[in-house]
DNA sequence: TCATTTCTTTGACCCTAGTCAAAGAAATGA
DNA sequence: TCATTTCTTTGACTAGGGTCAAAGAAATGA
């Protein structure tokens, strides 16, 4: 069986300019924005106290979840909860489905703390920004908007996974329900791909991660018993995880994928309603193709030769 | 006397979509980005003590400076310095020309240790950026750029100070020398306003402060005894502050001071090799006069007439 | 010259943040 | 059913980061 590991996406070295531009901009903003906002955060509570309180928010959490999302050690934290729940701001229960969970809820007390605490960060948020013309101030959404899309792509992995893989599964229900609810005659699930279509020598399954996150998925299956053709199929992008290029990115990496299993060709077909999915398709070097199929979604059909392009487009 | 105090740059209220972007931002770069930074700046030494260290840098530094540049306490300064001259690292010894002051310095082991987390914060960099193509990359460093820059001109803050004020001095003298270099004739320093032009009634100074430092100046003096016709003057900006529109906002702010004072046209000449500054007095506003005074530096004259445009342009 | 200010050092503290291990209680899988 | 895993709590302990006040030495201003 050939290598499946997923390559690393761009093999170009990384300029020393755009290195340093980014240490840089990391030593100022750490240094002036983040140490004035933490600093203001807490005001007379301990950091840790006022940054879980602000992670609680309104609708509760369980430890667990506080413990992953903090990157907090267990104890540290139990004693932390404990401690506001003594000063009255948080008030812990048992989670009814999983007597082990405990859920931990803000009082009104704890309410009102974190109100201030949203009060005193929009002011020094608004304080920073009032030096500044309202033009100016939309091209700095404008810069730290897309600064962040980029950075949070950058951080995205793509990996193989198994057809089976829990991760994979969560993906292709999401997809499913996804589009359940844009096609205007729903989405019958059992069309989905089957695990053993997307393992082994002919097909893959990708699944993107942020941060441990699954966010994306897309299928690569053999269309012919030839061997020359594959098919991609269910490319999707969590809601959250839109806007940032994921979805050309994935795109690139199952043709990558398509070309190391000896295709010359994919192919892909997209129902009439997703009409961002076809430009896309269009602007990645996709030609449209008569039917080739009886899939009763698709309406748009779409081919693309392998082995000329770079891996993922500008 | 009127009121003096400079009135806030711009009145509007911030967009609360504006202030919800940067705080977004904030956050997900602090907890991300900054704190893998810090993580993997100390390595096995604290943090504080890597911090001090790349402070001190190639150049060595004042324990004075140090304190002021890091927000440190003394007697903490103290101790972790003490510390790392145990460890080799550092060396300190009697500032030569005050010796209330100290120097400390690396040692080549400090140096080889500061060189380490160098390559250790380019290679968390290069890791992030790897997950771009090339022009996503110039995308981000274009994108953190100009957040940057726009982060810094609002932190700038623009004070009117007395002409005798050693910020003021520092400014003018700076002035002068930068413009000494670029006049092929050279620049008489006897030329600049005096302090009592440029105070009271009739004339004010202004300095722009970046976090405490004076980084650019501007001055306004009333031409004639009428007192309809404003001079400004010496305009000037630190090379570490160029590029971010600082000088826009300071000739912004000397119209509003002109027009406070009552004066309804405010006039400056330029000489012949700043061309950057006649392209930016004709974008605010300013058009070409003729010949107004006998100054030798001279070489183009402009005029403004104030009280119809918003403060400071787009 | 003398009082005041600036800069550093030292001693004596404190609290936050965090680690590690043990143990109990509930859920899960075989 | 029983062993294993998951989740939380508790005890014990540590280091880092930091504050405060006192005091000495040098510079500065009146």
């Amino acid at each position: 069986m050939r290598a499946m590991h997923p390559v690393p996406v761009n093999t170009s070295t990384v300029a020393a300019e755009d290195i340093a531009s980014l240490r840089h901009f990391n030593r100022y903003f750490t240094r002036r924005i983040g140490a004035l906002d933490d600093h203001y955060l807490g005001q007379d509570r301990p950091l840790g106290e006022a940054r879980l309180l602000f992670e609680i928010g309104e609708d509760g959490a369980s430890l667990r979840d506080l413990r992953v999302r903090l990157g907090l050690d267990a104890g540290y934290l139990s004693r932390m909860v404990k401690a506001l729940d003594a000063e009255g701001l948080v008030r812990v229960s048992v989670h009814p489905g999983d007597s082990r969970l405990r859920i931990a809820e803000l009082t009104p007390a704890g309410r009102v703390e974190v109100t201030e605490q949203n009060l005193r960060a929009d002011a020094l948020a608004e304080g920073l920004l009032k030096g500044l013309t309202p033009d100016q101030r939309e091209q700095l959404t404008g810069a730290l908007g897309s600064a962040q899309r980029l950075l949070r792509l950058a951080a995205i992995r793509v990996e193989v996974v198994d057809g089976g893989h829990p991760d994979a599964q969560a993906c292709l229900d999401a997809y499913a329900a996804d589009i359940d609810e844009r096609f205007p005659e729903g989405y019958d699930p059992a069309t989905l791909v089957q695990p053993c279509e997307v393992s082994g020598e002919s097909g893959a399954l990708l699944v993107a991660y942020e941060e441990k996150r699954p966010v994306a998925c897309g299928a690569l299956t053999g269309f012919d018993q030839g061997g020359r053709i594959g098919e991609i199929r269910h490319v999707w992008v969590h809601p959250d995880a839109r806007r940032l290029g994921l979805a050309r990115r994935l795109l690139g990496e199952l043709e990558r994928q398509a070309e190391e299993r000896g295709y010359d060709v994919v192919r892909l077909d997209t129902h009439a309603s997703l009409t961002e999915a076809q430009s896309l398709y269009r602007a990645c070097g996709y030609r449209e193709i008569p039917r080739y199929n009886d899939d009763v979604y698709g309406a748009y059909f779409f081919e693309k030769r392998l082995g000329t392009e770079r891996p993922w487009g500008p």
